[in-house]
DNA sequence: CAGAACCTACCTACTAGTAGGATTAGCACC
DNA sequence: GGTGCTAATCCTACTAGTAGGTAGGTTCTG
């Protein structure tokens, strides 16, 4: 078993716990209990808590970038793309226990306690994230899909704002149903 | 001095706290540091750290549902009633050093790692809010001030997980000016 | 055999929480 | 108005448990 697959059983786990319960009730205890490798074998892949975060930070962000990026670039209609775009966080909170919300979310809830590598980590995923979705309300505007007034910016970073507070408060009671219901409303008032 | 102020100060730390950094990262010596009181003084006032948590979100939630029947019954129209709420969100973002969020954001992220009465009191926070946000809404459209299609129970939630994302991520990047922004180009949606 | 992977055993710092002793404040009683 | 009791408040000093992290040895693998 070469160690890129324990490195990154690693991070699921890691990854898999932030999201449920954030970064700082995450502990090398938890990842080890989780997986049944000791904790210093985990220090062994991951000196420091924060290089796993940071690990788990780049991928989380390079793999939904990813997705956003072939949806922004498929050939669906605008409001197709956002149904799609709204899906990812759905899809999010319908995995395991459903009780995992949006690693950004969550790390964001905690921006103040994280090391600055990671907390511009986290900066740049919501701007990243919202460029793109601007992308894609200016196109559907264009094409007569959605009509809103104001800056696309400002929309896209409305919407981000939605999908990431929706992702964690649908937890609370509704689960990915009641997500789901919420960004059709939201859509709804866009086509409108 | 009566012990009531001695309480008060140690829920004010806790609560500035925990909008910071969230209720895992507050510690009773952090309270203990910021106001100068021993560790074991505040355990005399509240015996463990889940009685703290309890207090506070009570307290918290008390205030605000109260601030926000304040707003409901005013002689305002609905759109500045509608304002006015989304006020509340900013003028927390602007308090201190601009870095504290709505407690229950906060609280909602760890909702997981909470206990079930800190957990259920969150529950009730989300339900109350949608509840009087949903009347808010009702009253516009009736008014003809509000242009949207669908229940005004899913608006509701719409725009409380709006807020509480919002005054998460505005924290990133922007603060309470990005966030009022955000509230304003949402009201500029509804009105349409 | 070299190096990566994983282990046991440990360290220090910090966590929530407790025991028990000082200090203070209110209050009945003479 | 003092005196003595009571209870609340706040303290120092401690506990057990857990956090992140390290030292150094063993096992596995190319």
């Amino acid at each position: 078993m070469p160690s890129r697959d324990t490195k990154t059983v690693i991070m699921d786990a890691a990854q898999d716990l932030i999201q449920r319960g954030g970064a700082n009730a995450m502990s090398y205890q938890d990842v080890s209990d989780a997986i049944g490798i000791r904790k210093a074998s985990i220090h062994h892949h991951f000196p420091t808590k924060d290089s796993l975060i940071e690990a788990v930070i780049q991928r989380y962000a390079a793999y939904f970038l990813g997705l956003v990026d072939g949806i922004a670039e498929s050939k669906l209609d605008p409001a197709a793309k956002l149904r799609k775009y709204a899906g990812l966080f759905e899809a999010t909170l319908c995995e395991g226990k459903q009780d995992k919300a949006c690693l950004f979310g969550m790390l964001g809830a905690e921006l103040s306690t994280l090391r600055s590598p990671a907390a511009a980590g986290v900066r740049r995923f919501y701007r990243d994230n919202e460029a793109r979705l601007a992308r894609m309300l200016e196109e559907g505007r264009e094409k007569g899909q959605f009509h809103f007034k104001g800056e696309a910016k400002l929309v896209a970073a409305m919407i981000f704002a939605l999908l990431e507070g929706g992702a964690l408060v649908a937890r609370a009671e509704g689960g990915h149903k009641r997500l789901h219901a919420i960004t059709e409303q939201a859509l709804k008032v866009l086509e409108g």
